[in-house]
DNA sequence: TATACAAATGCAATTAATTTGCACTTATGA
DNA sequence: TCATAAGTGCAAATTAATTGCATTTGTATA
């Protein structure tokens, strides 16, 4: 498998091209939704077996290229890809089902509504996790009552 | 030392009483700020010599009693007391000390804010964590320029 | 196209955080 | 006071993540 996208991508952020880190990328972007580095290898593998120590390594390397962002959550920590085009954005986790679901990305009337709440301290970013029950298992709540 | 009104406050949540976890709540309540699990068992056990795997089954037992919150961050889990006197709120983490600092709680307008981001998902909790630059690195960083 | 060199990789070993098994101790209620 | 369930210390086990090192690969340049 060729990822000529992903290959552009890693020579115009700084990072060497490689079959790994191109998988890597790929896997991250086709899921759209925040793996952990295991799940990540597990996918990658499926089509570039590579060593998870090479993920480990690749991901720190992303996260500091801007390819990336890691959430750390209480099941550990989850990558998700942030490339120009995906702006940052908050979280649904269901306490229910684990889910974990990405919202709209924050206007500017909630960049006001934070920066204010951090009083004197200057907000640069916002992490912001929301949890309780989706949809789905709001239904299937209803439904078996 | 005697931690009376802890010990009171454990047999309400169902707690077996013991110095060890008398200690660890008090020093939970008495830290004004989210603290990891190596820092609290390093602490308590001035007072009160335990063992780490104490502070950490502990840690879970107050965690299911809702006795404090557990807040996974990129340096690893901190914890902080969550009894009836704290409401939960949003935390500040700046990046150039690292330091944590607890915000006002939200209100109101942030719940219903919140809830209609989350689309049709029902919200029970929020995870607010702020990062930037805290109000003295700020000065710092304006005065040596 | 050949080549040199820095970066990437696999593999095994290491580290650090957290959990668990087990024997012994302690708190609590009858 | 006694019985018993829960708590505790200690050591070992687990798990996620990192690191050292020998080897391979990508890329810029001759």
């Amino acid at each position: 498998m060729i990822h000529v996208e992903e290959s552009r991508e890693l020579k115009q952020t700084g990072i060497k091209n490689t079959k790994n880190k191109a998988a890597i990328l790929r896997t991250l972007k086709e899921i759209k939704r925040p793996i952990g580095a295991n799940e990540l290898h597990y996918t990658c593998s499926k089509t570039t077996p590579m060593n998870l120590a090479t993920v480990y390594r690749t991901l720190q390397q992303f996260e500091k290229g801007g390819l990336l962002r890691a959430l750390p959550g209480k099941e550990g920590v989850l990558y998700e890809y942030s490339g120009a085009e995906r702006a940052e954005h908050p979280h649904f986790r269901c306490e229910r089902c684990g889910e974990l679901f990405c919202l709209d990305p924050l206007g500017f009337d909630a960049a006001l509504f934070f920066s204010a709440l951090a009083k004197h301290h200057r907000v640069d970013k916002v992490g912001l996790l929301l949890s309780g029950l989706c949809e789905r298992c709001r239904r299937n709540e209803t439904i078996s009552q």
